[in-house]
DNA sequence: TATGAATGAGTCTTCATTCAT
DNA sequence: AATGAATGAAGACTCATTCAT
């Protein structure tokens, strides 16, 4: 293994390093770890093999640069790229755009999330990437609702049982087809679930 | 591809195959599909190589079949092995026993559930399996609200929402470790949605 | 390897090596001696694969022996099943349907006969039993031509130059397809060639 | 299967390509394709295994490639590297040259020969190569006699015939060795048919 | 005799990583 | 910095042959 592992300077350098970080993640999450080999990243990339190995330790050191990267938009896409209002005269409104906004992002990148799951399951490090970004997206609920005067008693926990709502609900929309299930049912059992979690917060 | 695949039907023979996959599960489960090799297999199995062809048509069949074979255990072991009774009067208990039992259980097979985690997320067949568990078991808690008079209307969309908060709390507990997180306010909250889902029915 | 090969002596063992013998050879001429194996033959011959090394020494003693059967049909199949009538006054008659028994036994038995050559090019045995049959065939028509009045000077390598005038006028009509040629004035040439070649003896 | 072939454009790299060919032709010719194995090839080539599989896409391959390269010389040597005088005043005199030239190339290269007409007969591609060399033999030998003078009628059947009558011939010589037979008075018998062949066109 | 389960060396092929240029 | 040719260990799978019953 080589142990020199060059901090690109030039912004030429730079640019190459993130086209091989972009081009391992698609494949990544497309293919899957296992199934991606570096030539596929190195010719994607439009660089040479060896050159990798300037850049990264090993083929694992692209997927772990690449979740630093990605990891916020890609692991809770649904708080990245809108601003959502928590006011509590739009609060179910919130709530449903939520729903919405992840059911969308999913399906359009449908491989994507399944791959990045599989390693979050089975990587340790993928796993922690994971989790902490979990948390700054409760973190980051929790600021929005306590800006929102909404009380602070359990609120982390309650944010985090919704978050966990929410994340079932549209997988199972996404993904299941449970052939006995009405979606519209279950999305208007959630929502009413997360408004009776702050009913005291909302009159 | 060799297409003689033998089905045992000596004893010596079928005890030999529940070996194969028993080994092949566990590493499996232990280090990933990926990361174990038929060397492996055939070592823990106390087997030679060449066997594991004459009952399997590729080292991705000892995965099947062992799915098939501990699927209801691994995927949904919470009903498996107890009987809760699902009394209205006794309720809450069940709902607290249940949790207590999936902690319990994952707690002492850390690695395998993530494994076969991982696996569900990237691979069609395996998710197949995980599926279909998992409507086998709304199905039961189902059966089991309905023989205890439960409301029908919206049962199964929340038999599911049930389960997919008893879910999210386990992992919660068993994993995640966020430090500002306090379970039993959690486990508490879990709880008490769950009741008040079915308010109607309990009183 | 197994030294102690057993001669078999009771009927029903003696079937049982033929068997072995037949099958094995059919699956040797249909898909030809490496693409063979002995699961196969037994599965074929109705027989388990321990007892194929009863009887011979390895998978490549079941060849042999079947030579050893097969090969005066296989090899020069033209005289084997007809009596032909190698009379003067109808040589060209005998000539024509030599050509004509040739061609039909081959068309019907298309891959056999091309993996047989097959052998005979790669397997010094193989070859061996081709130029017994070859000479065989050389005996059998020179002592018919000799019954029949022929000059006997030169006819030994008379006949082996016919034998192969025909060899190579039915392969060429089987196999090659060139399309230039003309089968109809190939086979008058080539019965043109032998009648003179036994001018002197014809009139 | 590994879907990037390269296809070396430096020097070196030809180079290396050339050797493997070579090196896995020599083998094949010697041992036959099955019983050759890459390790061996790639040792003779004085090279890693790994690189075959960036030249090739497997091991056949190879052997397609060799054909390519050397069918020529191999399928039919008697006219490849002589240039041989087909006027009508010289003609017996070709025909003499042509065998000799056949019997010594064959009698160097004496397996080699033997295992390229077993693939000959089991392989359908090196059959194909076979056969286009055949027909551009005897387009050789037409046009060759055609611009002698020779009649155009039947032309074409006549060379073909001639062809064979050859070939068997040294193949009687080279490897069958039957003791009755005078391989002097054999020659002379099929020089007498060719001759006779073109008589109307020799005086 | 007969079975068919079992063996394990051997085969092709892949791929992360290194190296000569 | 960059290339891409080269390495070779490792993996899945096959199959002639042996062995326990």
């Amino acid at each position: 293994m080589n142990d020199i592992i060059r901090e690109p300077k030039q912004k030429r350098a730079i640019e190459k390093k993130e086209k091989i970080i972009d081009a391992g993640f698609e494949l990544f999450c497309e293919n899957g770890f296992y199934n991606t080999n570096t030539a596929e990243i190195a010719k994607k990339a439009q660089v040479s093999t060896g050159i990798i190995y300037q850049y990264f330790k090993d083929k694992y050191d692209i997927l772990i640069e690449a979740l630093e990267k990605y990891g916020d938009s890609i692991f809770f896409p649904m708080i990245n790229n809108s601003n959502i209002d928590f006011d509590k005269n739009n609060f179910e409104n919130a709530i449903r755009l939520m729903i919405s906004n992840y059911i969308n992002i999913h399906k359009v990148s449908d491989t994507t999330h399944e791959e990045i799951m599989s390693m979050v399951h089975s990587d340790k490090n993928v796993a922690q990437y994971y989790y902490k970004r979990e948390l700054k997206m409760t973190d980051y609920l929790y600021d929005a609702l306590l800006k929102n005067n909404f009380n602070k008693e359990s609120l982390y926990e309650k944010v985090h049982v919704m978050i966990g709502l929410i994340d079932n609900l549209c997988h199972e929309v996404i993904y299941h087809k449970h052939s006995h299930m009405n979606y519209n049912i279950m999305t208007d059992l959630v929502v009413d679930i997360i408004l009776n979690l702050f009913k005291k917060d909302l009159n």
